[in-house]
DNA sequence: GACTTGACTAGAC
DNA sequence: AGTCTAGCCAAGT
């Protein structure tokens, strides 16, 4: 399977109202520095993909999306409930845990640093 | 198979 | 808080 199937597979299963950033996708498919190659390979992202619930490692929307068409990330995101502080969302209180693990709140403030 | 290109990131100034 | 730099890696030439 290609890399590129993968991070669709796995951006499919992030749930509504919580984002994940492109280097936690990298690093939950076994690759923690390719997080540009999850940019790239997004950049060809089939409709229906939720590929707005992916944001860069400090919550915000990157400049190159943007121009890849979409103000639409932030209005999708906000249907969706994530609210973004001066263009960032709160990763704390919306990053995606996949796994099922560190789902407990508080004290774990960053999953991945 | 050797470049080139980024929807990236962490660290240094 | 911004801006640069150097690694990184899948894809496209």
């Amino acid at each position: 399977m290609s890399f590129r199937a993968e991070v669709f597979r796995l951006v499919r299963r992030i749930p509504r109202g919580r984002v994940a950033t492109y280097g936690q996708i990298a690093a939950l498919l076994g690759r923690p520095r390719a997080a540009r190659a999850v940019g790239q390979a997004l950049r060809g992202a089939p409709g229906g993909l939720p590929w707005h619930r992916v944001v860069n490692a400090r919550g915000g929307i990157s400049r190159r999306a943007r121009l890849a068409g979409m103000l639409t990330q932030r209005i999708r995101l906000e249907q969706e409930g994530v609210a973004l502080r001066r263009g960032r969302v709160s990763l704390g209180a919306h990053a995606w845990r996949g796994r099922g693990r560190l789902a407990t709140r508080g004290g774990l403030a960053c999953g991945w640093h």
